[in-house]
DNA sequence: TTGTAGGCGTTATCAA
DNA sequence: TTGATAACGCCTACAA
């Protein structure tokens, strides 16, 4: 049974067919000089014999891995999930393989997992921030040895590292004088750290917004939490606690929006009449919730597409990393139900 | 700045503190038998001159990886990135890392990934087949080198192969019986390709409840389709051409209900009065449709912990593949709203 | 077109 | 407790 005692070297098939180890690893990459009998009569033999290259010994000889390094805060979001599939298809269509890492949120996993990539010689690195990441010195690493790293969606501001995003400034703007619009006068803000680019440039979106339509930020009116179903449902409640009731909710994602609504529904308030809501991402549930939900749409599978191609263009073009330009990627305001108030 | 030119070696760190590059090795490793002060210097040192272990040479004479691989259908469902979820954290606890690649539910590329991981040499592989996968050759070489592979969820009986799955059956049953209590009599049954243990099974609870309730079974009522959003809203329509309509619905997954359950209220049926529904996964939607919906709870996450334990204990204890059982996981029948009607 | 030979960085064995 | 040495399997100048 082939393969099943020990592995088969090139050095085995080497032997048996007569010829030298190098003449066995040229043909077996393809090089281009090596005669083409030579070349069909060790493929065949090494695939009877059960051969598999040692990929340890040729990284360590190649000083590469052809691993991509992935870490994100969590896997199992609607958003990111669609990110890791288009990674995956990318980097997987390019021979590259795919070491994914959460940080769960925390800077402290976050670091760990980075040291782990560092050991694991990755050839590139993904990279959306934790919540409470404050520093990003923990991929000086990385640049110091000239492994790239990319960051999407959660980014930091810095010449060493490409960045892929939305305009999330221009996004929630967008949301935000769509519900002024709408005729909210009052619209509470749903909000998370402040650390977080997404978030930050959210909340400047809706303070622009307020101010172009001449309305007085009310700090009240802003709720900041971890955007999870729970602490927005509290937020709910807390809404239903103001007087005046406010007219309008934008919660920068939907998992929150829904939980709102859900909340309040319950409270017997009319949506989107007495409240208007907007939500940010356009989860599945987006369309499911009734009303549906006015949110922005905003790709992950195609962000995770655009990251992973390039880096990959990055590692096979020995591009030079600052040559880089971050890159912004297209987001759209899609209305529904949730905000549309009848003329 | 240290690292900045070229990596560091254990032989570079010898040489600088005048031992050899064995108990540089030894000591970096906790290695028991290397003096204390000698070991405190060579950590000091290591971290000043920014030495990494260069994990290629390591693996390459150590014969492992300690890199665990992931094949699944797709990443991007609320229950694969719940598993995945749970996977990683339990491989990152053990200090294995984690290659995932998906099969995009194609027997070809399962093949694919799997000679990549064949060549990545991973220490152990967790597989999740893919839609229209008919054998389980591919596999084959790993059991050859003794690398344990472990099939969850969409499973295959096979001697060489742990499992870790849910009873689908009892499952199943559960719900028919459930629709059949609330007083259904026609209960249309979606599934998907019956390849699948997950999806045969079901299908074999939804008989086999149907039985017990002295009811014939219609091969008329059994839809077989991907169980997609948009076949699904294709099959509630046909439905919908049915007579006399069915008053039950039994879909093997939540996308699948949610999807029937808009396209029939939209055509104005009563749910649960007129058909009652029921699905399969509890994804974060069944909470949010209305009604909400009934469905069978079957914890991604902790399959994922336990599959990744399994295959992690194996390693580590250097068990017998043969001597680790199937592992069936509870899952629970959930009644909300979609199939609860007033007495 | 093919072969020779040295080295990638680590660890295990043996000896000191 | 430490050191010398020989692999691990592959790749790539260089030579033939």
């Amino acid at each position: 049974m082939p393969g099943s005692e020990k592995e088969i070297t090139i050095y085995d098939i080497a032997e048996k067919l007569k010829v030298s180890a190098a003449t066995v690893s040229r043909a077996l990459k393809d090089h281009p000089r090596v005669n083409k009998n030579t070349k069909k009569k060790i493929v065949k033999a090494a695939a009877e014999m059960g051969y598999r290259s040692n990929s340890f010994a040729s990284n360590l000889r190649r000083k590469n891995s052809n691993i991509i390094g992935v870490i994100v805060p969590r896997l199992n979001s609607s958003f990111m999930s669609d990110v890791i599939a288009g990674i995956e298809k990318v980097v997987n269509n390019n021979n590259y393989n795919l070491i994914i890492s959460q940080s769960l949120e925390t800077m402290k996993k976050e670091i760990s997992n980075a040291k782990a990539m560092l050991n694991n010689r990755v050839d590139g690195l993904l990279v959306s921030l934790a919540y409470d990441t404050t520093g990003i010195e923990h991929f000086e690493p990385f640049i110091k040895r000239k492994i790239p790293v990319l960051f999407f969606d959660r980014i930091i501001e810095h010449a060493h590292y490409p960045q892929i995003y939305i305009d999330n400034f221009k996004a929630a703007y967008e949301v935000t004088d769509h519900l002024l619009q709408q005729g909210c006068k009052r619209i509470v803000h749903i909000n998370g750290n402040q650390l977080r680019n997404v978030y930050a440039e959210r909340l400047r979106g809706y303070k622009q917004a307020l101010e172009a339509h001449h309305i007085d930020f009310d700090e009240q009116l802003v709720i900041i939490n971890d955007l999870s179903a729970k602490e927005s449902a509290a937020a709910a409640e807390a809404i239903l606690q103001m007087n005046p009731l406010p007219d309008g909710i934008f919660t920068v994602n939907d998992v929150s929006a829904v939980s709102c609504i859900q909340v309040l529904k319950k409270a017997g308030i009319k949506i989107p009449e007495q409240i208007a809501i907007a939500g940010f991402n356009n989860d599945p549930a987006a369309c499911v919730i009734e009303p549906n939900l006015t949110t922005v749409n905003y790709k992950g599978y195609e962000m995770g597409e655009v990251a992973a191609s390039m880096l990959i263009n990055h590692l096979t073009n020995r591009q030079d990393l600052q040559q880089t330009h971050s890159l912004i990627l297209r987001s759209e305001l899609i209305v529904r139900e949730s905000s549309s108030r009848k003329k």
